[in-house]
DNA sequence: TTAAAAATACCCCCCGGGGGGTATAAAATT
DNA sequence: AATTTTATACCCCCCGGGGGGTATTTTTAA
């Protein structure tokens, strides 16, 4: 694609931007762009469901996945949710840079993410309004290569237009309310702190359900420790505390337990 | 249920084994005397997908994780499966008795077997002719108890009769075709051996395959060593050579090779 | 105010996976 | 006959999880 159909595109895309044909422009340029297996457009609101904004996942089977179990719990454990809902810089990430460092091997990443066969991932964040944050991801699966650097950087540098455009979008058409609200399912884990989540079976404290919360999204031990600055050790204590509380004895036990 | 009660059931079972109503009997003598949450009866042909004789799984959810993936390709690693295929002697198990050292923290439980959220499993082996084996499974969901020993010794004195039924219900319903074979459905395992499976990809050796298939189904490495009678060592050094051969690094990735 | 609970930090141990070597004998290929 | 591959076995290392202690300070509750 040239320079100049990309700048074509923005123009069209800024003419669009009030209305349905938007998406699929957009999602055309990023495909153009980036050659991408997925597209997908959410908005975050803190520690509430995320709003679909738009989604292009030409596998069916692979849709299917996302749809049945992202919003009911996929995007809690999901990093650029993780990111959002923390006071972040807006900018675009590769997965690998801000994931967990164990998280290719935590349960979320088995039991969910590798499901939708996605082999990488890098995605713009970018605050709407105080509590909104608008996300696009952009995905490639098996077989696919990985996102190279030089994609990383047109991302970003794309995205400072290309964010703005989305958000005006979004807001038009939440206002108009023709977003999909996907349907939750009856396994929800949704809104619910971990706090609240796990303490109803056994007081553990808050401390520990903080603890906790980053286990199961894949931190080790020793990373837990760096995130609270406070030595390994301590963590390794409440771990031994809360598998005590709760009865279990490993974290993928945990993972269970505040998934049901 | 009575002495009495259970042999008069026996006598009907008998009387039924070459009809439709046999499943319907003997499923609720053995709900009745064993309070599970599933009693399926499965015939195992070596290497070829089981046939489904009858299932009784109340909770509907349940049951389509069983139907969607049981065939495909859970029962390949399904312990039960893997005893029936070897020269096993006829009797009753228990799960936790015949699975693999890490069974419970192997890939295979954490994406199959634990979505059936059967917790205890007790199941019955005998074998009908020279491939084929008959297999009674009872099993137990999240929330109940695990089988005592008590639960064991009755079913194992109960299958020296039920078995022999079961074996003519089976043969009966399999000349008279009236058994379901479930559909396959896109993502298949079935009949491919480990070694063909993976040697497509880059040879491995048939010792490597042997390993490998031993791993995925949860065997630590010195379990392996004490199957096979070689050396952990020996074990771990083939493991080495399978994962660069695949290029993976762990056997979370081997078990991802094996499935796709 | 005093006792209990929570958070902090350190010690020890074992286990298993993953990665790096080396070596030797048998089997298969060339 | 000579070379390569395969199977066997041992060595070393590091890492992280899980389980067992103990001790100190701070916070909370009685």
């Amino acid at each position: 694609m040239t320079q100049d159909a990309v700048f074509r595109t923005l123009g069209t895309l800024f003419r669009q931007v009030r209305s349905a044909q938007f998406t699929e422009t957009f999602e055309s340029l990023v495909i153009d762009l980036f050659q991408p297996q997925s597209v997908i457009v959410l908005v975050f609101e803190n520690r509430r469901r995320p709003l679909l904004v738009s989604q292009w996942i030409p596998d069916a089977e692979l849709q299917n996945v996302f749809e049945r179990s992202y919003f009911d719990h996929g995007y809690f454990l999901d990093p650029y949710y993780e990111l959002a809902t923390s006071d972040l810089p807006d900018g675009t990430y590769k997965l690998r840079d801000i994931a967990p460092d164990r998280f290719f091997r935590c349960e979320y990443y088995r039991r969910y993410y590798r499901q939708t066969r996605m082999i990488d991932e890098i995605g713009c964040l970018e605050r709407m309004d105080g509590h909104r944050v608008a996300h696009l991801s952009v995905g490639r699966n098996e077989g696919s290569a990985k996102f190279k650097r030089k994609d990383l950087s047109l991302l970003s540098a794309l995205s400072q237009v290309l964010m703005p455009l989305i958000i005006e979008y979004c807001n038009y058409s939440i206002d108009s309310g023709s977003i999909k609200q996907p349907e939750r399912s009856q396994r929800v884990l949704s809104e619910q702190l971990f706090y609240t989540k796990l303490s109803g079976r056994k007081r553990i404290t808050l401390r520990e359900s903080e603890i906790a919360s980053l286990i199961v999204q894949g931190h080790s031990t020793s990373a837990i420790g760096l995130i609270l600055e406070i030595s390994p050790q301590t963590v390794k204590v409440h771990r031994r505390n809360i598998y005590r509380k709760l009865n279990i004895s490993s974290q993928t036990e945990l993972y269970t337990q505040f998934l049901t």
